[in-house]
DNA sequence: GATATGATTCGATAATTCTCGAATTATGGA
DNA sequence: TCCATAATTCGAGAATTATCGAATCATATC
């Protein structure tokens, strides 16, 4: 994961109403929400709304798929914690201090 | 940690220069590095510096003490880590899936 | 006190981002 | 085919953010 793609991930959970989305997507797993769901539960406009998804979708913290007319999102949180991992890499390299 | 804490943890983490910075902090450790250090490693202009600073500062990433005329600064890596915990926090609990 | 160094603050400009209304695309059923 | 539903795309406006030059503040030394 290159250094554009942490800084992508990190602004788009960086936004109120994409945190919240990313969130509620956690807590429903693999088996995801479809947009009118996620509209309804945050109370965003439909619009607004895939605008944040089409940013959590680019940032590879959600990914789509079909069913029927609906279109379910669910959330990559690997990746999420991919970001953490970067952020500490090579802690104390300087100055050793940790174990 | 409120939500805003987190939003505005990821948002100063967001921002090239900013992550650049962090980083340089976290290969520091607690021993931390002097403002005008910073600058010159990362090739960034000191005022613009102490703009990207303050904001790891405010968002709790950063703390800074003075030695003479120096200010240190270094990394609250534990914030960052807390972050992630806040992201995945609650998962699958619509539709149990982990461990 | 005067001077030099390390760093921050201020003000302005350029660029990016969020939100909203209107229009459009895609799927399923009568 | 026609209509309704689910969602996205487009375009514009308001707000936020990043960067730079100039000026200022704080500490140390002469």
């Amino acid at each position: 994961m290159e250094e554009q793609d942490i800084i992508a991930a990190l602004a788009a959970l960086a936004q109120d109403s994409r945190l919240r989305v990313f969130r509620l997507l956690v807590t429903a797993g693999p088996a995801g929400l479809p947009a009118g769901q996620i509209a309804e539960e945050l109370a965003i406009a439909p619009n607004t709304l895939s605008f944040h998804l089409s940013h959590l979708k680019s940032a590879g913290l959600a990914s789509v798929r079909r069913e029927g007319r609906s279109l379910i999102y669910s959330a990559d949180y690997a990746r999420a914690r991919a970001v953490i991992g970067y952020l500490t890499e090579n802690c104390c390299s300087r100055d050793p201090c940790c174990p």
